[in-house]
DNA sequence: CGGTTGTTTGAACTGATTCAATCTGTGTGG
DNA sequence: CCACACAGATTGAATCAGTTCAAACAACCG
């Protein structure tokens, strides 16, 4: 379970600002894998700190499908802001989510304004990886694009490859629905990136066999990424 | 020619914030269409409004192919941040854009603590519509995705087209970058919607015929787009 | 064991791409 | 005013990447 105050000063928070944050009168959840935590339309008013697990924002495209617009690994949070969110919540995987109230947090920023700095530099964060989505689903084929998102998912994970399996943490479903394509087709990319020898799974475990190709394949440039690094290795 | 004090007031700031805001040193740069404005990798140690016109974010995906992934409509800015951005910056019809510097913004910051939340609001109206542009490369089709963008850029150009035609500021092949397809498509599907009696053109010139239709097509709920309505009327 | 969730495979289909050619509108210089 | 250049729009034909639908298979769990 990651300690959120060591993560926030491990961020750039100093001591006195990420201890007040971590301390912010909060309810610690629990989001079931698969179980919706919040509708889309909910209220904006609530800090949330993912400490385990994985969360999703996802939007429906008004047919039925789905589209899942980002993903909240331990360490990252869900910032409030103004008004009704159009997007849901759930959980990718089982998560433990730190759950704050704006309410509390004002009266601390007012307090810290180094918080609100560092709210603004983790909306650009996610911005940036935002875009990269973009491009992932504007512009890739299929396979650079699962190629893609193992390879996000692997840094943001703070998992390296290259000295032990990264454990998937989506379904073939969840993958199409970050990607945009059918589960059918994740599947059948997974099985042409296996037998090209890029990759080897085991159940959840994926191994890369041949982590320049699937960088290249991806087109993955972590740069987009820099910022924030060390955020969220959980101990 | 859009009055920044003006729109930072209708997107409200107070009176003394928004004028220091909009008198902050800087230049007043006229960035010509499909000129490079910022290469990707640069510094993002500017703060911009755009004035009048139309500016694109956009990254190249590795094969030649472009991705652009925001717009900027008068009245809407490109905020700094730290390190180099990952995207470049290009107008998308000529545009007359503010820029000024990071090391003159943060003291008006620390003087206008509402500033750093105005920012912070701003950059989240901007995600919200990354948000729903990931719902259409993702999850939408061909027809949809142009009409969406139709739908999304009247609105943000506060173009009324119940009453007037939109001036359309895109070339097909930057409606291509905008949606992920290629602009072969773009044309076709230009050419079924004015089939299907959804618009008609003459030019540059789009007149909404069906609107109501044209939104279904588009699966557009505005709700997205929903703060600062008011921004970017220019007078 | 039965139920549920997720993965895998096949066959037919289709929306969009690719490549290439042509057409149109606009601006420029002579 | 015309000739030319150039950017953008349009059209056709062939191809293909990814979808759809359907069924089977595997893993997990109370």
């Amino acid at each position: 379970m990651l300690d959120l105050f060591e993560s926030l000063r491990r961020s750039g928070l100093s001591e006195k600002a990420a201890r007040a944050l971590a301390n912010i009168p909060h309810k610690d959840v629990r989001v079931d894998a698969r179980r919706p935590f919040r509708e889309p339309g909910h209220e904006r008013n609530e800090v949330m700190f993912v400490r385990s697990g994985l969360l999703a924002k996802y939007k429906p495209d008004g047919s039925g499908r789905r589209q899942i617009v980002a993903l909240r690994f331990p360490g990252e949070g869900i910032l409030p802001s103004a008004g009704l969110a159009p997007y849901g919540i759930q959980a990718i995987s089982t998560a433990q989510v730190m759950v704050g109230n704006v309410e509390d947090l004002d009266p601390l920023i007012d307090e810290y304004p180094e918080v609100a700095r560092f709210f603004y530099d983790l909306a650009h964060r996610q911005q940036e990886i935002g875009y990269e989505w973009l491009v992932n689903t504007g512009r890739r084929d299929s396979m650079s694009r699962v190629a893609h998102l193992l390879c996000e998912t692997a840094k943001r994970m703070n998992v390296d490859m290259k000295s032990e399996p990264m454990v998937n943490p989506f379904t073939q479903q969840q993958i199409a629905d970050i990607t945009g394509q059918t589960s059918v087709n994740v599947n059948r990319v997974f099985a042409e990136l296996e037998r090209q020898g890029v990759i080897r799974r085991e159940g959840r475990k994926v191994f890369g066999e041949d982590l320049d190709e699937l960088q290249r394949i991806a087109g993955f440039h972590p740069e987009y990424l820099s910022r924030f690094q060390a955020l969220n290795r959980a101990h």
